[in-house]
DNA sequence: CTTATATAGGACTATTTTAGTACTATATAA
DNA sequence: TTATATAGTACTAAAATAGTCCTATATAAG
């Protein structure tokens, strides 16, 4: 079904809470509150996030997280990629020789293209975004394309 | 990792063999020979690709699997939400009523456009698509955006 | 210095999903 | 009638995910 992990889920909806308030510290036990998501689980996700530089945490009694970076400088791909590790649509995207068929494989570089695709429309959304009501944009995304269309379709 | 099942890269190996001859049968005794996918898992791809209508089957002796369509018809989201259902990149995307936070969920608008974006860049791809060469092309993909950008950044 | 508080890190179990296999029924060409 | 090939379903095994728990370490405050 191409979905991300519930964990990743949880990262978005604790994260989205943090960007309310970027510059105060926010401990687990308060996220567990305000999101509804069980402190080991908020916990497992916190600490996956200051691990990978997300958020910064401070120990000891008054401790707590915050965003290591303003809400615009943190994306949904990085999101994912903390959670869940390399964003790659098909195992042969992140575990390079691996694939026993590689040689004569046909198809790798387009899914490689659907891949930047994909992470390309991920990256769009940062937590700003995710915190803010919700508009509407356009990004412009590479894609491959059929031998008879030898010509860019959309510029951007 | 957010990535497609093993059985959704099978597929993807396996229309992309029958795409190069669009107009003739293949057993999947055939498929497995060229593709080296195991029998009963090429047999298992196969029926799941002619109940979406991807494919046409022919039973009885001589009989096989042919595309449904040209192979420029038939695009990578449709694959993929034939082996493994609709695509939705959070639970609440795909099993509506089942999260218990919906009523006051504010992230859930914003994933669906991230959904949207996704699906986008996967209908993109067409098997003619996997079966030719890589080439690069642009392609437009509908993003949200933030507060202070209250207009499109790039139009289609 | 001591205590209470809060994160760091890792290990562990249970659950769910996915992969892979097997078997029976049905359709069709020869 | 027979050989061949798909349809459908059920089942088992393996892997990934989710969720929990425990111990160590850092820090603020009394
Ligand atoms: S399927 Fe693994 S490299 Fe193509
Ligand atoms: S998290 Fe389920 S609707 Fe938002």
């Amino acid at each position: 079904m191409l979905r991300v992990s519930k964990l990743t889920d949880y990262a978005t909806v604790i994260l989205t809470h943090i960007a309310h308030q970027p510059d105060e510290l926010h401990a687990a036990s308060d996220i567990t509150q305000s999101t509804g998501v069980a402190l080991p689980t908020v916990s497992k996700v916190l600490k996956l996030l200051s691990k990978a530089n997300i958020l910064i945490s401070h120990r000891g009694a008054k401790g707590g997280y915050q965003l290591a970076k303003k809400p615009n400088e943190t994306n949904v791909a990085e999101v994912i990629t903390a959670i869940e590790g390399p964003i790659g649509m098909t195992e042969c995207m992140t575990s390079k020789g691996t694939c026993e068929q590689e040689p004569s494989c046909e198809i790798k570089g387009n899914w490689s293209l659907i891949n930047r695709a994909v992470y390309t429309a991920l990256e769009a959304v940062t937590l700003a975004d995710m915190a803010a009501p919700v508009r509407q944009q356009a990004v412009s995304v590479v894609m491959p394309m059929t031998k008879e269309t030898n010509e860019l379709k959309v510029e951007n």
